[in-house]
RNA sequence: CGGGGUGUGGCGCAGCUUGGUAGCGCGCCUGCUUUGGGAGCAGGAGGUCGGAGGUUCGAAUCCUCUCGCCCCGACCA
């Protein structure tokens, strides 16, 4: 490809609105541009990089014996609805109606389309197993885009669906997609691990979000160095030392003027604040109060909250609706107040004689105990895991770290198949609901990861892997001897005949626009090619990553490249193959670990 | 949806407080010179100042409403 007829344009300066490096990159090396929020253009270069990662998703699928499809993107709603999710689902589904008055939706994901194919084309036990998957557009009306292709409404996606005659099946399909997807992040360069996770809307049982560190991450990860465990702090649980068995006191009301958060508290009574109760309240879609007790050293995770007792929708409360319910803000507690919902923390319910809000401002109750004070709806731990926790598995020092959700595998069960009717007749006849998984991984996001990942000052700097070409070449000096071009575009032709793509500057730019401008692109390698190369025997290769430079003869440089991709290549595969993940999986084999 | 910010040639910004002919840098076009780290000189093109309404002799500037976009929080690949 000739740089001079490329679509496209980098920018001098960064734009004004974008944030993360990955943003900031592919918007000014000329890789995407914004339509609207959250919806964006690919441009000639960000498409070839995602046609890479999709390359590297399908052979991944193909390998583990996922059979590519399409399915469409707009769908009739009462397909939906007798899932029940269109009508579980809020705004962040997109509806119209088609010139007939039909309602129509928006593909937010494709589990009805999946599970409609399947209670058509499935009848027996011997159709099972099955995979597919395919690439295509979501549109989820997200409340705020962000971060460029880290957080958009209208994306691709690479969504997956296993369909098993049974549970034990179902375990097979999900260490399938756990193998493969831990072979196509490394292969993509991506430095992610699977963490237990929130099974959402989606439903099903369990679940494993697949998360490539960042800074920028929105997740957070709570990480044990001693074993390896790994989840999402959603839904994280630490081990929790449960308090010593205590005489109860007697409830006293004390003044505790102007305490009205828990550090105030803690200090003017020279208490720890994990001995006082902190009250936290939301509301629920239908207005329904709940109030969540945490120790004062401990935050509610509203995820674990609304897992505990099946709310949908929570919002924190307002401060009348608090009132409403006979509880004083800054002052609040459960004790003696009717009609909100109370979940405690296992950790408060097991605490005797804490201090709590007494339900008037300037005043709390001492020795204050669950059970004999007030009643809870429900018992759970609601509460965040913390830097220094305890595992729960092996009592080690937990970690916290920031990561993006570059894809997700989900156990579905039969949530579906039983909504829809996709049942299967087994070896005597009877009828049994197909169970499923399904398995999504986010290209766009992947590439913004991607750069996430592999840039510095100067811009881009792809892994071999994905680049959007293999190298750069910058003819330099062209006007004092046209050879160099000459030179240069022969070595494209040869490039084509070898599999391998170059873009080819021969822009009329000085030499300076032509090395920032191949910094910012990102190619692994720029080969410049100028009388002063030619003179040094041949065109001179820089490696993008390191900076490192050597000249080689003209007709070496293609086999350097190839040669250099074969070996990152192969080294990927070793390390896979030294963390238990080899290629090539059938969904019939057995499978070794994951 | 709450909070904060911002909207002025393709990009980055000034001008707004104190109303009076719309400016700067980069990019773009033409010519000449230049050519190994974002060139120089000369000439040129390009803007309903996000939109609507209002105040005023006069509005980018003041007022009201509205829309877009970005960032921070509650949600997700």
């Amino acid at each position: 490809m000739r740089m001079s007829e490329l679509f496209f344009t980098t920018l001098r300066e960064d734009p004004a609105d974008a944030e993360m490096p990955s943003h900031r990159l592919l918007l000014r090396a000329g890789y995407i541009r914004p339509l609207g929020a959250g919806i964006y253009s690919l441009l000639p270069l960000g498409m070839r990089v995602n046609m890479r990662v999709t390359q590297v998703i399908r052979e991944e699928m193909n390998a583990i014996g996922a059979q590519e499809m399409l399915m469409p993107v707009v769908h009739p709603a009462d397909l939906w609805r007798e899932t029940g999710r269109y009508d579980q689902i809020g705004p962040e589904m997109g509806r119209f109606n088609d010139r007939g008055g039909r309602d129509m939706v928006l593909a937010m994901t494709h589990e009805e389309v999946v599970t409609d194919l399947l209670r058509k084309l499935i009848n027996s036990w011997r159709q099972l197993p099955q995979q597919m998957y395919h690439f295509q557009t979501k549109w989820r009306d997200e409340p705020r885009a962000r971060g460029g292709l880290i957080r958009v409404r209208e994306f691709t996606m690479k969504d997956a669906y296993s369909a098993d005659r049974d549970e034990a099946g179902l375990d097979r399909s999900y260490k399938l997609y756990y193998h493969a997807y831990t072979r196509i992040f490394a292969r993509l360069g991506l430095e992610a691990i699977a963490v237990a996770s929130d099974v959402g809307m989606m439903g099903g049982s369990l679940a494993h979000e697949f998360m490539a560190f960042s800074t920028f991450g929105e997740d957070s990860l709570v990480l044990c160095d001693g074993c390896g465990a790994a989840a999402n702090r959603q839904v994280a649980a630490v081990r929790r030392e449960v308090g010593a068995s205590t005489p109860q006191e007697p409830l006293k009301e004390i003044a505790t003027p102007g305490a009205s958060t828990i550090d105030e508290l803690a200090a003017q009574l020279k208490v720890p604040a994990s001995t006082c109760a902190k009250a936290v309240f939301f509301a629920d879609r239908d207005g329904r109060l709940i109030v969540a007790i945490v120790r004062g050293d401990d935050e509610v995770e509203e995820t674990k909250l609304t897992n505990a007792i099946g709310a949908r929708d929570l919002r924190p409360a307002r401060e009348e609706e608090i009132r409403a319910a006979g509880m004083e803000p800054g002052y609040a507690s459960p004790v003696g107040i009717k009609g909100a919902t109370v979940v405690v923390d296992e950790l408060v319910a097991s605490t005797a004689n804490m201090v709590a809000g007494a339900n008037k401002a300037g005043y709390h109750l001492t020795g204050v105990n669950v059970g004999r004070d007030y009643t809870p709806t429900a018992v759970a731990d609601i509460a965040s895991a913390k830097v220094g926790d305890a595992c729960l598995a092996c009592g080690g020092q937990l970690r916290i770290e920031n990561g993006i959700e570059v894809g997700n595998i989900f156990k579905l069960g039969t949530r579906y198949t039983g909504a829809l009717g996709a049942t299967y007749a087994d070896e005597a006849g009877v009828s049994h609901p197909i169970v499923m998984g399904s398995y999504g991984i986010g290209v766009g996001r992947a590439v913004a990861c991607i750069a996430e990942a592999h840039h510095d000052e100067k811009g881009l700097s792809w892994p071999i892997s994905i680049s959007p070409f293999d190298a750069q070449i910058a003819i330099v000096g062209a006007n004092k001897d046209p050879k160099v071009t000459e030179i240069a575009l022969a070595l494209e032709v040869a490039a084509e005949a070898a599999g391998i793509e170059l873009l080819v500057d021969d822009r009329a730019e000085t030499p300076g626009v032509k090395f920032a401008d191949a910094e910012l692109i990102g190619a692994p390698w720029m080969i410049t090619i100028s009388p002063r190369s030619l003179e040094a025997g041949g065109a001179e290769v820089t490696r993008r990553s390191t900076g490192e430079r050597s000249v080689l003869p003209i007709g070496a440089v293609l086999d350097a490249i190839r040669a250099a991709q074969a070996s990152d290549r192969a080294a990927v595969e070793a390390e896979l193959l030294a963390r238990g993940y080899p290629p090539r999986h059938s969904a019939r084999d057995p499978h070794p670990a994951a």
